[in-house]
DNA sequence: TTGTTCACG
DNA sequence: ACGTACGTGAACAAC
């Protein structure tokens, strides 16, 4: 029996499936319209038609014979969209994923290509499938080749043999290059013959057969008018005609029998399908949750443990289920065996977890996590770290969390890069650590760490190629350890103190909401952002400024426009501010804190793309400072004892002087060398004005001008931020680029790298991948043009604290060991110590986050301390 | 779950 | 005519 031999019409699919639907795109930006249709083709026909070789062809780039011969043609095409541009590539790995030969030849068209493999597929006697978006290419169509065409829209599709031809045009396939030499083709900008259109040339083939024919019988053909058309048009019909033939005698160096099908090639496919979140799509992939060869057992004798991770010549996995917050197994996997041991739980006798006669097994777990000698593989290490010492159990040793690796070559949140690179890398899903039953357990933890070490050695390959194995090795992963411990001791809030506060909130809001309801003639929800654009913009009738998605905007903004002339609106922002400080910093807090008072957050090290920390649960990067009201909430956050004290350190412009040394503008350096006032400095160069001169009211909006640069603010938005027309602002900016032509410079030729690498990177080596710098939407460029100008700047920013947190943990440990480092908010560290160790401990800080980097520019950092995190001095020294 | 608002660097 | 600054997390309302 014959082979099914299926050829894929590449571009005309994809430029289909384009039109069809709609402009979908990933959450990085990527757009994934047409592939999402393209591939769900190419599924569909893959799997009903399970050919035995398949090839999908599509246009190089670069002119075909077909331009030189006809310098018009296709000339009319519009360029295609960029949205389009940026996923043919992917449509290329896509098609390779599906398990197809790819063919691309330079210098003629896909139809040519696939004609002659059409050609060279019948004659070793294979039957052959063509599909393509359009119907240029049932001309080629004989027994034993048929064309699959999209006929309207896109999943409606007809076959074409022989008969539906002839029935659909009324001609055998090889006249369909006549017919369309004679009626032209407007897509292609194939002229045909001037007044000849579709009727006249059908009817005329129908008759004469060719347009060899019709050329023999000119003078029978009536009316005159069109035997004048066609006799005055000849050389651009046979020019027309030769345009339309596709020829099946190119160059290709690919044979049929190198174009076997064997099935899709599920790694790469579902890595390309996690990446570009085609989630439908994936749902229709087999599951692929561990490698075919392994085994998973549990752990009855401490023996059998002991065996295993002695048999290992590299590093240990593991990978923990908890319960709540406590560990209650462990699986370990060594190459391709894992073994699950349970480890029991003291406060649930009789448990499914209950290991009674087994408490070697618990030993046993204890003895290899506590060894430091014993390297481990985990993931999201800190976590693993928590649940594990909540039961009891200490961990030495964990130097790779695969996780935290995957953030770091692909910064998009938490879990998601790790399950997009096991998916590209093993072809394996990652279940969740689930914990119901002891063998549930076993297989759901096993097969974690069967995985995890199977990526490791991937993963320090890939973090080699994209040079951050330093970063990595030296900066994040020590860190982890410190964030652990921070999270782990927490910050005392004074709960006396912070109940009094929310006592007097509680009597200043209802003081409020009743004069509000006063003013507005009856009650409403404050709270509700809707009711209070009706009261104020409806009922009030005052003038509304801008309109959100649904309903008026009513926020600060807005307000403050308002507030001089209506009591109302001063008494809702007032409002306002004490509604949040009792809902997030009074009632949040004291929910949060612990039996002693202090509150635990956590650090986030896998969210922020820019490399960042976040805090949640609670926020503790977050605690007002700016407003009077705001800064009582601060002074709630104490020193723990009499004789302790809090100390904050914090790096004083360390993103202007990032920026200095990034851009080497030679101004901006020399005046952080020589320590002026930065912010008064750029006063004096765009107010034109000697830096003596300089008020507050300039200082404040040349540091708005600094700030807005950093961001890559528009005009627009900075007039409006600091209150002037737009040409001010716009003046603003352009002194200050003219003052700093390195910073223009710099920031222009970060986007233009950006915009070629599609990533950009800071001091250390940390990428943000920003692939939204080819989307079709100008919005979203833009958009990423300014992420690419700041990530540089705030992630090396990140980088250094980091840095100053690793080095500070060692150095504190010797010298000033009962100092604990308590919080970090990007550019500040908070720390408590006894206050006979502050100088010590000020000293340390100075030295340690001054030199966390060598800059062209000093690195300046203030400390001070106090008994709360309000009340605070400079240390003096 | 999404949108709005607002706290921080 | 259009939208309008980088990076977060939390509370609340409303669907």
């Amino acid at each position: 029996m014959a082979n099914k031999f299926l050829i894929i019409d590449g571009n005309s699919l994809l430029f289909r499936a384009y039109h069809a639907l709609p402009p979908l795109s990933s959450s990085s930006g990527q757009p994934t319209g047409a592939l999402l249709g393209f591939a769900e083709m190419l599924m569909n026909v893959l799997e009903q038609e399970h050919p035995d070789l398949a090839a999908i062809v599509f246009d190089a780039p670069g002119p075909t014979f077909r331009d030189q011969k006809y310098a018009e043609y296709k000339a009319t095409r519009p360029p295609v969209q960029a949205d389009l541009l940026a996923q043919i590539r992917l449509a290329h790995d896509l098609s390779e994923a599906l398990g197809m030969k790819l063919l691309e030849v330079p210098g003629v068209e896909a139809d040519d290509v696939i004609a002659t493999l059409a050609k060279d597929a019948l004659a070793a006697g294979h039957d052959v499938l063509v599909v393509s978006g359009d119907r240029d290419l049932v001309q080629i169509v004989k027994p034993g080749v048929k064309v699959l065409a999209t006929v309207k829209g896109f999943t409606d599709t007809r076959v074409y043999d022989e008969e539906m031809v002839r029935e659909e045009y009324g001609l055998e396939p090889p006249r369909i290059v006549d017919l369309k030499g004679l009626m032209g083709d407007s897509s292609d900008n194939i002229p045909g013959a001037k007044g000849i259109g579709p009727k006249t040339a059908k009817q005329l083939l129908a008759q004469y057969g060719s347009v060899e024919g019709i050329y023999q019988h000119l003078d029978e053909i009536e009316p005159a008018r069109v035997a004048e058309a066609l006799r005055e048009s000849r050389d651009m019909v046979d020019l027309s005609v030769d345009l339309a033939r596709v020829v099946d005698s190119v160059e290709i160096d690919v044979k049929p029998e190198q174009c076997e099908w064997q099935g899709f090639k599920l790694a790469e496919l579902r890595a390309l399908m996690i990446d570009l979140e085609l989630n439908k799509l994936m749902g229709r992939l087999p599951d692929a949750e561990a490698p075919k060869e392994h085994t998973i057992g549990v752990a009855h004798d401490p023996k059998d443990v002991a065996r295993l991770i002695k048999q290992a010549k590299g590093p240990v996995a593991m990978a923990v289920g908890s319960h709540g917050d406590r560990a209650a197994g462990i699986a370990f996997a060594v190459g391709d065996e894992a073994l699950y041991v349970p480890l029991g739980d003291a406060n649930a006798a009789g448990s499914l977890f209950d290991t009674v006669g087994h408490d070697g097994l618990r030993d046993e777990a204890a003895r290899i996590l506590g060894d430091a000698k014993i390297s481990k593989t985990g993931s999201d290490l800190k976590e693993e770290m928590a649940s594990l010492e909540a039961a009891g159990l200490e961990v030495e040793g964990a130097d790779f969390d695969v996780a935290l690796a995957a953030y770091l070559l692909t910064p998009q949140r938490g879990d998601k890069a790790l399950e997009a690179l096991a998916g590209r890398m093993l072809g394996w899903q990652i279940p969740p650590a689930a914990v119901v039953d002891v063998d549930s357990a076993a297989e759901a933890l096993g097969r974690r760490a069967l995985a995890f070490a199977a990526l490791r050695p991937q993963l320090e390959r890939e973090l080699e190629n994209a040079g951050a194995t330093m970063l990595f090795r030296d900066i994040e992963m020590p860190l982890i350890r410190i964030l652990h411990d921070m999270e782990r001791m927490g910050i005392t809030v004074d709960r006396k103190r912070l109940r009094e506060v929310g006592d007097e909130l509680t009597k200043l809001l209802d003081d409020l909401a009743a004069r509000i309801y006063a003013a507005a003639g009856h009650e409403f929800n404050i709270d509700s952002p809707k009711q209070l654009g009706v009261v104020l913009f409806d009922e009030m009738k005052l003038a509304k400024a801008r309109t959100g998605r649904s309903g008026y905007s009513t926020s600060a903004d807005v307000l403050s426009a308002l507030a001089e002339d209506n009591e109302i609106v001063r008494l809702v922002m007032e409002y306002r501010e004490y509604a949040k400080l009792r809902s997030v910093n009074v009632d949040g807090l004291l929910r949060l804190a612990d039996e002693h008072g202090r509150v635990h957050t956590s650090f986030e090290q896998m969210v922020v793309s820019t490399g960042r920390l976040s805090s949640r649960n609670p926020n503790l990067q977050n605690i007002p400072v700016r407003s009077e009201w705001g800064r009582v909430i601060r002074a709630c956050f104490v020193a723990p004892r009499k004789d302790w004290v809090l100390i904050s350190a914090d790096y004083s412009q360390i993103e202007l002087r990032i920026l200095a040394h990034l851009s080497g503008d030679p101004a901006l350096i020399d005046a952080f060398r020589r320590g002026e006032d930065v912010h008064r400095r750029t006063a004096s160069l765009i107010f034109d004005v000697p830096p003596e001169g300089v008020d507050s009211t300039m200082r404040r909006v040349a540091k708005t001008v600094n700030f807005a640069v950093l961001y890559g603010m528009g005009p627009q938005a900075l007039a409006q931020s600091i209150g002037v027309t737009r040409q001010e602002a716009e003046k603003f900016i352009r002194e200050y680029f003219a003052e700093l032509p390195g910073v223009k410079k710099y920031l222009e030729e970060t986007i233009r790298s950006a915009t070629e690498k599609l990533y950009v990177e800071t001091i250390f080596g940390r990428r943000r991948p920003l692939p939204e710098l080819q989307s079709g939407q100008s919005q979203m460029r833009s958009y990423a043009e300014r992420a690419a100008g700041n990530a540089p700047i705030q992630g090396s920013a990140a980088d250094i604290m980091k840095v100053a947190m690793v080095r500070l943990a060692r150095e504190l440990h010797d010298c000033c060991a009962e100092t604990r480092l308590l919080l970090q908010v990007h550019d500040e560290l908070v720390l408590e110590a006894p206050k006979s160790s502050l100088e010590a401990v000020a000293a340390k800080l100075k030295e340690v986050m001054s030199g966390a980097a060598e800059l062209a520019v000093p690195l300046e950092v203030d400390v001070k301390y106090g008994p709360n995190w309000r009340d605070m001095e400079e240390v003096q020294g």
